[in-house]
DNA sequence: TATCGATCGATACACTGTATCGCTATAAGA
DNA sequence: TCTTATAGCGATACAGTGTATCGATCGATA
């Protein structure tokens, strides 16, 4: 089970014969489908269909599928843009997690794989770099404590957040919230009066927007640092 | 895809022939097998072989794996004491956060299923409940977000801890934290000089253990509601 | 031009979830 | 007690997965 991604594999020389392929052209047609359709989509044999080439073909840029995944985990996170080095540490954080939370939402499938193996790629460091950085408290102990929460929130929340859509999405279009409470399993359950507290959130709670619900959450993770590490 | 788990499915009459089987009991052979070798062990042929029968039996029990793993989350969810009705929010949620992870401690294949789907079990309601009723603020919005951030950081911080177990186990069984740092790779990555923060994190952090950093984090949340919320 | 060498992909294998359906063993009816 | 109905079990089958093997085919070099 030594599944260790090689991150600096070398490309190979050169492509002779149909079309010119390359690890980027497979990691980026296997986002392409993952965007269009989630991770179901991302077989060796669709992405190669996609590229034009047999299935096979693919292990010469890949040396097998938890590699791709790690590889599309890393290009991910490549896209989220580092916080400026001149921010605080809670304008840094917070740039951060509305990056990671922008990115998840262009790649839904990110959730899915995130967390399933450390994130070692070039990108991943590089963005874990700047994060730390960001926060320039003189204990490291702290740094990584105050990092690991904020980024523990932000993963949790997103990822939550990701599977509300999608519930929503599969269970009838409407995007009302708590709208599975007039699932006739829902409405079972409540009639019990064995939930009082859920029945007061499916009947009172005003459905405000996920954004400003993450930014409450993560409002409270920072000022719980704040309140232990502020001059 | 309205793979709509139904919940409250009526056991089937009874159970004639070779050994009688019941919905319960091929939720628990899944479970043991999950935590005996992850969730890859679960398939049905597996589970239906550990249970001594054929693989389209389970199919009496339960509709589709998406049904047998929405189970198998219940349970989990079932093994998690509610806080006390007498205690504040702030030690129920702690109670809570911490019989969180210690159910995903035991079943480490639980993060790896949480948040695929929502939580709809008649367990997973329970727990729920029992948490948003642990905190009494008057408006319940405040109570969905300060519910919906704790958890969010439990699951975030749990799936992390647990997939640097993982990594530790994978990678040659040393415990020391960042032993993957002496790894080649990551050795090579160091020495670029573009990480100095990592750097630092890896030669001067000391490494605490994880419980530690789980309770650092979650005070890091409460202390955040608190400064809100305190009366 | 001829040989070598690399690369591509057809085939194959073990495995997955699950639809179909004949068999069998039990329970009900006469 | 003998027959019939019924329902559950699981053998078989199918489409899909990741990937090992290896023959054919092509480009570059001698």
């Amino acid at each position: 089970m030594s599944n260790e991604t090689v991150w600096d594999r070398p490309e190979p020389p050169a492509k002779p014969s149909p079309t010119p392929l390359s690890r980027e052209l497979v990691v980026g047609a296997a986002i392409r489908l993952a965007d269009a359709g989630g991770l179901d989509e991302v077989s060796f044999r669709k992405v190669a269909a996609a590229l034009g080439a047999g299935p096979m073909r693919l292990y010469g840029y890949v040396e097998t599928k938890d590699e791709l995944l790690d590889l599309m985990v890393d290009e991910v996170y490549g896209e989220i843009t580092p916080p400026s080095p001149s921010a605080g540490w809670r304008e840094g954080l917070r740039h951060v997690a509305h990056g990671v939370r922008a990115a998840a939402k262009r790649h839904e499938w990110f959730v899915d794989l995130v967390g399933n193996r450390p994130h070692q790629g070039p990108n991943a460091l590089t963005h874990l770099e700047t994060t730390l950085a960001t926060v320039r408290f003189e204990d490291i102990d702290q740094v990584l404590d105050v990092v690991g929460a904020v980024m523990a929130y932000v993963f949790g929340a997103v990822r939550g957040e990701i599977t509300e859509l999608r519930a929503e999405r599969s269970s009838g279009m409407t995007e009302e919230q708590w709208q599975r409470a007039s699932g006739p399993y829902m409405q079972r359950v409540l009639a019990t009066g064995r939930f009082p507290t859920l029945a007061r959130v499916v009947h009172e709670s005003s459905d405000r927007d996920a954004a400003e619900r993450f930014e409450t959450g993560l409002g409270y993770v920072l000022d719980g640092v704040a309140a232990r590490h502020s001059p």
